[in-house]
DNA sequence: TTGTAAGCGTTATCAG
DNA sequence: CTGATAACGCTTACAA
């Protein structure tokens, strides 16, 4: 096999410009001192050269990579993705660059994504599905690896959690169905069981009982459209059909909505009145117009880069707890408003 | 600032065991010779003490850093993040990792994502959007750096082109909306001119033209569902109102269904046969239930990865062409079948 | 099989 | 401001 052709280094560029490598790596790095002829002849061979600084050499200096991992399953999700997005762009801005790692397949892999982060000595971690296990955040955390968590357990002491206040949005939607005039709730839910999606069916249900209803709950497979579907199917053939049902997320939602109306011949919000979570970008189309709450996506990712791209605490990591709002979003699938 | 506790190294891992930083770089090297008593022997000490190979330092001497960028824009598009997320799990088995850069901004910014591609010395790109300069990848190609381009213009030479057969698609719907008895046709696209949108376009006036029929071309704003609602206001209040709607991209399709339904009260597929391209989630959901020609996400992937993971070729990088079928998806937005 | 030593492309320190 | 030199953490001849 042929010796491929390297990349330039900064000694080619030294040599064409007929100055010392340091020379080079000055005009590279910010904030170091360089005569303005200096900097331009070096520039100039650096371009005709084509050389970029090697950002994994530069890494073995100094104590960051400008790596940032985000950890996530299902990133197909609308909402999932949008949140990538968001995150991908402050990133960058702030100099930053995103590594994806799809942890789809088992629950162990949240663990490998944060060995891979590890390896390519990622400056933090951003974990928005599953749950690593303590053992190998410690490790990332001791080896100043920063971590996010969000809509995770707030259990862990180190990582930032950023959290909705879920079981408040969930009152909220008792009091607006209850106002919509309905009186028999529903909650479907995914079995994903995640903090946010089962804080989310406790609140409705404390805020229900607390207002002396009884509130009609199921779960069924993954946080997909096709569950909500099935969902449709079990909470409307019941002999007390629910006229009014929050879904933990927007998808199940959808899924709900399209199952009422073409295989039960309901309307929406005549016979039934529907809510869910997220506000995907589905939620706003026109089948749907779905009353939802907002995750304020722009938001968190804001918060995220912030703290990311902050100053390193000098001392011990503590438990930090950010806890974001969910506006609700009016449109037309609950009665009045 | 204190000094921060740094990651443990090779080194340290030797001295406990103590063995020799190479049996310790051995180890952790496929293919080494190192007996397996050494081999348990740092295992054992490198797993007390939290060891992880350092991908970056590695990376200085071999020819490869594992790391893959995906250079995309409007990554949270339902059709986009599903190629991103069939991408990375299979970028994953090879035994790569992704980097995600977001170039949502402006066209220059392909060519940024690039630069940052070398800096990070990337094996290979992977374009899902937009356009790079031909001097930006020809200094890719030159460095070793392998380009994928993805539903992109086949005019450079270097890069693997994966393409689909998006003429004949077209053609196929042609005959396909003939059948349930369609007459007055259009094509409804979006203003983004990317090569496979336009190809899509041309193959339908022409396929059509042939038969003797003319299209009504309506093109408007970016490929999203919004656009979609207004090419429907623009063909269905035209004088000659269209029986057949052939729509771009499936978001595109969405807009127009929802619109043609709930603005001018059309009945789908008896008023008005509509169809899309991409196969997203959507498309499937009961309130479309769209028929349209699905991307071969998962070929796309496979055909990228494999050949990002094969050996390099000797011979200077010729233009490489893999052209797909998209299968058609047939449901219920257009009449017979 | 194992250890020694050289080198990868940077940056940081320290004289000049 | 500039240049030499020593790290950074790793791999890989080469020699033992």
């Amino acid at each position: 096999m042929e010796k491929r052709k390297d990349f330039i280094s900064a000694r080619e560029v030294a040599e064409r410009a007929g100055v010392s490598r340091s020379a080079v790596s000055r005009t590279f790095t910010d904030g170091a001192s360089v005569s303005p002829a200096m900097r331009r002849r070096v520039l100039e061979a650096a371009e005709a050269l084509g050389y970029h600084v090697n950002h994994l050499a530069r890494s073995l200096m100094r104590d960051e990579s400008g790596i940032v991992c985000l950890i996530v399953s299902d990133l197909s999700t609308p909402y999932r993705s949008s949140l990538i997005r968001a995150l991908t762009q402050r990133l960058q801005v702030a100099g930053k660059v995103a590594m994806l790692i799809n942890t789809d397949r088992s629950d162990k892999s949240v663990d490998l994504a944060l060995r891979q982060a590890i390896r390519y000595r990622a400056d933090a971690s951003i974990i928005l599905s599953g749950m690593p296990d303590k053992s190998i955040t410690d490790l990332c955390l001791r080896n100043g690896q920063r971590i996010v968590l969000i809509n995770r357990d707030d259990e862990q002491e180190g990582p930032l959690h950023i959290n909705l206040d879920d079981a408040k949005a969930a009152e909220h939607m008792v009091v607006a169905f209850l106002r919509a005039g309905c009186r028999r709730l529903a909650f479907a839910n995914s079995q994903a069981g995640t903090p946010s999606l089962m804080a989310r069916e406790r609140g409705f249900v404390a805020a229900a009982t607390a207002r002396g209803l009884t509130v009609s709950v199921e779960r069924f497979g993954p946080t997909s459209y096709a569950s909500g579907a099935v969902l449709a199917q079990r909470l409307l053939t019941r002999s007390e059909r629910p006229d009014a049902v929050f879904c933990a997320t927007d998808l199940l939602a959808c899924g709900f909505m399209d199952a009422a109306r073409h295989q039960f011949a309901m309307s929406i919000p005549d016979d039934l009145c529907v809510a869910g979570f997220d506000d995907i970008e589905q939620a706003s189309w026109s089948s749907y117009a779905l009353t939802t709450f907002k995750q304020p996506i722009e938001r968190i990712a804001q918060e995220t880069v912030f703290w990311l791209a902050g100053d390193k605490p000098d001392a011990k990591p503590q438990s930090i707890l950010c806890r974001l709002h969910a506006d609700l979003v009016w449109r037309n699938s609950i009665r009045g408003g």
